[in-house]
DNA sequence: GGCAGAAATGCAATAATATAACATTCTAGA
DNA sequence: TCTAGAATGTTATATTATTGCATTTCTGCC
């Protein structure tokens, strides 16, 4: 699990993922544009999920003129399409991939108090997911794996 | 799994679900009042998960004045709370409990080509998340599983 | 360099989903 | 009957996402 510690350095994070995105998009030629980058920027301003909106409002701020929602839309689903970011659908938000380079889907354990999203993808939980469609006779085909709860930092609080 | 064969008697699912519905509401001294049980109805008019304004157009044929969505949303809240029906996060859409009475959190097959949302409650994939949490010192409390496939019936046509 | 086609972005409007805030009505129990 | 709490009505608005079309930018090619 690619854990997000209290005082982990993360504009290393920032930069781990833009330099591994610019590397993707040039073996696959895809063009990384300005858009493209901020919109990566701001989802991987933190290990918190963020909202569209919340990403339009970080961009009016790099600009004179204030985007539109396509803009910022058509870029996450370029970034969606490429696997380097993951959409939380619980949340209507988006959040960095911590593996970039293949189109996967992973699991993911949110923090109900503090809001961190850690992705992870354990082999048990796809084989015991591959398991069960075999007996119904499904075949699957992407999944949505969104565990709330408490994380290690902030402990079980009971409160919901 | 609660298998919506082609030609099953839908009447008797949406006959048994309000029953049940009637039951557990009797149980615990809760009020199944007329809105609840026709939001209950619409969605279980299908195996299909059904968004809430669609319930809402529903609601609207069987009165002369169309209620208002905070309506739709408060039964359908109820009916969430209640365990009577699920929420498919990756839709914005209800679908019926199949095994309504606790407040459960079950995984769920949905068909790319017919729509059908098939719930289970695999005690393995259970077991693999619950593992995978302990690993990381990750509290769960609730559970959002939504795997996006082919069904038996539609088959895996390769298409996306 | 200049050009054509494709890709990306700008822009305006609107669709789809969900909630807030407050008024009114209904219901169960004293 | 009265009353408190639950449920619903009503209006407005917040939040998330898409459609359709115009314009700009990039890329490969001559």
């Amino acid at each position: 699990m690619h854990l997000a510690h209290a005082h982990h350095d993360h504009q290393s994070c920032i930069e781990q993922a833009l330099q591994q995105a610019s590397t993707l998009c040039q073996q696959r030629q895809l063009r990384l544009t300005a858009i493209r980058r901020e919109v990566l920027t701001a989802v991987w301003s933190s290990h918190r999920p963020v909202g569209a909106y919340t990403i339009l409002e970080q961009l009016t701020t790099h600009r004179d003129r204030a985007p539109a929602p396509p803009t910022v839309y058509r870029a996450l689903d370029f970034l969606l399409e490429n696997g380097l970011i993951h959409r939380i659908a619980s949340l209507n938000a988006f959040v960095g991939c911590s593996t970039p380079g293949d189109h996967h889907s992973g699991q993911f354990f949110i923090c109900q108090h503090c809001g961190v999203a850690a992705e992870l993808s354990s082999p048990a939980v796809d084989a015991a997911i591959a398991d069960a469609a075999r007996q119904q006779h499904f075949v699957p085909h992407s999944q949505c794996v969104e565990i709330v709860g408490s994380c290690p930092r902030c402990g079980d609080r009971g409160d919901d």
